[in-house]
Parts: C-alpha cells; sequence; structure tokens
DNA sequence: TAGATTGTTAATCGATTAACAATC
DNA sequence: TAGATTGTTAATCGATTAACAATC
C-alpha cells in the first residue's frame, strides 16, 4: 500500500531486502516468502512482513509475494525508477573510486561530473569530466543538478557545502569527516566510516578483554 | 563513570563528540559545556550530557568539561589508544582508496596488508605489501589480525568471509553490498552505501514532488 | 547569592516483538 | 479441510525528551 508515511528505520532496511531479491538466481520460484526472506537475512520475520506491507500491496497467504512486482514496487518507493543527477566534488582517490563504482546506475544516481580545487585531469577513466571547482555554482544551476557528493578535506566541507546549496542543491552526501551546517529543507546524509569503526573498535576491545579472563 | 554498558544507539554519536572536540582550535578555553557541543552539532543538549555521562566521570557545573580530559576518556572508551591490526581484502579502487587514507592512525587502525585474487603490484603507494589472497588465512593466524576489510565484489564476499574467519578474524568491515552469514560472536558492520542512498533519494522524491505541487 | 550547568528521575515517544485473527 | 502465510491489534522494549533537584 502505498502514501504511508515510511520511518527512516524502514527505509534503512529496505535496500537490503532489494539486494537480495535481486541477486537471487533467475530460476528461482516466482514466490518468495517474507519468513524466507527474514531467514536469508537473518531477521525477524514479523518485522519483514511489516516492512514490505509499507511498500507492496500485499502478499498472498500460503504462496508469499511475487518477487518480480516485490523488487518494482521496492525500487519505485526508493525512487530508482528516477535517475537522480548529481556532482562530485574532490576528485582525489576516495572521489575517484565512487566515479569508477558502476553500481550506482542500479540506484537511479547519476554522477554527472566531478570538481576539484586542482584537477590534476579533465576526465576519469571512464571518460566523466573534471573541472575546476570555480565552475561548480554554474554548472549546478544549468544543469539543474539536486545532488552533491563532498570527497573534500574535512576543513573545506563546510565550503563546499554552501556553495552547493548556493547552486540550489536539496541533497548532500558527505564523506567528510565533519558535521555540517546546513538550512532546513537540505539534508545532509553523512556517510560516517568514524561510526562504524567505532563499533568495530569496542567490539574488539570487549574481545580482547574476554579472552584475557577466559586465560586467567 | 566507566564499566556502564553503552547502547549502540550512543556508541554511534561518540565518534562525532570526538571529531569535533579534537578539532578545535588550539587556542579555545579548556572547558566546554555539553550544551555547546549540542549547539555545534545541531543536538539536544540533554542527549549529549546522557551521553557524554556514559564514558566520562563528569563535569563541573557551570564550567563543563575539561576538553583534553573527555577526549581521552572517549578515545579510551572507544579503544583508539590500542591500534588494532587489520587487513584488507581485494586491492580495487575502493580497496587503494581505503589503503592510502592516512586518517585511520587516529582511530587505531591499522592496515598490515592487501590481498588480491590477482594483484597487479606487490605494494599499494604508500607501500605496504599486496599479497595474493592464497596467503591470507596463514597470514591472519601469523599476524594475529583480528579485523578483516572486504573490499571484493559481491560475489565473492562470503566466501572471503568465510576464510578470514578460518584465519581466526572477529570483526568484519564489509563493504560489499550482500548480507554475510557469520557464526555468533563475530561482527559484521555492514557499510551500507545503498541504505545512505536510499535516505537521499527518498528525500529527493519528496522534494521534486512538493516543487511540482507549488506551481500547480 | 544568583545563575549556569550538571546529573537524575519520570514521562513520552517510537520501534520492535508477540499474539491472534483472516485467508488462500 | 489443514496448514502456511498473511496482516493487524496489543504488549513490550528501548531510547529520547522533559522536568527537576543538586552543585559549583
Amino acid at each position: 500500500m502505498e502514501g504511508k508515511k515510511v520511518s527512516k528505520s524502514v527505509l534503512k532496511r529496505l535496500p537490503g531486502y532489494l539486494a537480495y531479491l535481486k541477486n537471487m538466481p533467475e530460476n528461482s520460484p516466482p514466490n518468495i516468502s517474507a519468513t524466507a526472506l527474514a531467514n536469508a537475512l537473518g531477521m525477524g520475520e514479523v518485522q519483514v512482513r511489516k516492512d514490505l506491507a509499507m511498500v507492496s500491496d500485499g502478499g498472498r497467504p500460503k504462496i508469499g509475494y511475487q518477487r518480480e512486482a516485490l523488487i518494482d514496487d521496492i525500487e519505485q518507493f526508493l525512487g530508482y525508477d528516477n535517475t537522480t543527477d548529481a556532482i562530485l566534488i574532490g576528485a582525489g582517490k576516495l572521489g575517484q573510486a565512487l566515479m569508477a563504482y558502476s553500481g550506482f546506475d542500479e540506484y537511479g544516481l547519476n554522477i554527472l561530473a566531478a570538481f576539484d580545487v586542482n584537477p590534476k585531469m579533465s576526465k576519469t577513466e571512464e571518460g566523466k569530466p573534471i573541472y575546476s571547482i570555480t565552475k561548480m555554482p554554474q554548472f549546478c544551476r544549468t544543469h539543474k543538478v539536486l545532488m552533491g557528493i563532498i570527497t573534500v578535506p574535512a576543513e573545506n566541507a563546510q565550503a563546499v557545502a554552501d556553495q552547493l546549496i548556493a547552486g540550489g542543491i536539496k541533497a548532500i552526501w558527505n564523506f567528510a569527516p565533519v558535521h555540517l551546517d546546513v538550512p532546513a529543507g537540505i539534508l545532509v546524509q553523512h556517510e560516517n566510516m568514524a561510526t562504524s569503526l567505532a563499533v568495530l573498535s569496542v567490539h574488539l576491545q570487549a574481545q580482547i578483554k574476554e579472552e584475557k579472563e577466559t586465560k586467567k
């Protein structure tokens, strides 16, 4: 059932279902139950069912969901059927890795160009243009770009964000390890490696401690 | 106050405080209040105070927390004072970008080496060795590595994870866009770009829709 | 002292889980 | 029909926020 407001927690789980469904072998049965999905992904089946209910117009008892239809529903809900144009600022190692990643098409994301204070080449290996950062605000406006990907060093990230917003951008994917101050209505999605590392680090600390205590 | 069990939500916010505190200019006052921190990061002050209470042994009314001490407390809590050795599997673009990223030292993370099915060179630009993946399990054991970073394509990720676990690894940082099945006690931290993209995409969909409706 | 700021206790909110009725 | 599976309604859990007392 469409149109419902979907919470962020649900939203964040949807890509997981989608990836699993899309990676299923061609010769799999056309239907899949929430139970099967839950088991495959190590989740609770009630949660999966509730999540799917938010985006799909329902499975059938005893049979489950139609795989293809479910994929379409999730993709549509996530907006992967419309392509979004984006630009990337900071053509360093990480920036180039992102430009090179071909998988973004699947998510309807199209990186038009990269910008850098000091472009070392005029095109990426994939043939996407790299411009001087001075051309960025103009580019945003003429191409009506709505999304900016920030891969510059932390100290320049806020300035870049300000320029992006001035250029009319509505969503920022921030890979720089700093908090960005933005006006209301602009979404900043912070790709937080530090957060992941913290989770990993604390887990390992606990592991090591435990090991020591068992040895005693 | 140490020793308390800290929830994952709190844990995930700690790196944000840490980064902000560490980036403050040298000549800032030696104390900082939870209120000031909250404002700077756009968070609720009660939340910040509660979070800090989990790792620090307290600030002083009217004065706040000692910045240096607070930094130490958070770093200690997150285990950034002990270095963790890690290896990386998949020396592609993303893998190389991660190897090149110098900032990991700050988090106590030390990537010893990279492994690849087909290493195109024997060292990264930074001089870290790249070995054939066949040498990986042995390496894990001899160096007592506890953490593996997976940057291989999705289809190989599970096999790599299995090998890592066989090699004695306890935590996996997974950049491949697939769910990994692992035994209990092994932590998988999924670096989920797809999740971030979903959040961004849904926000933009809403933006576009809104814009259209205003024009009507 | 007065006021800023702390930490704690209670209230609210949201999300997850459990129980159950509906249906193919 | 029986059983798998769905969707919904109620109960639980955890995390955030609000209110307040403590303190320098």
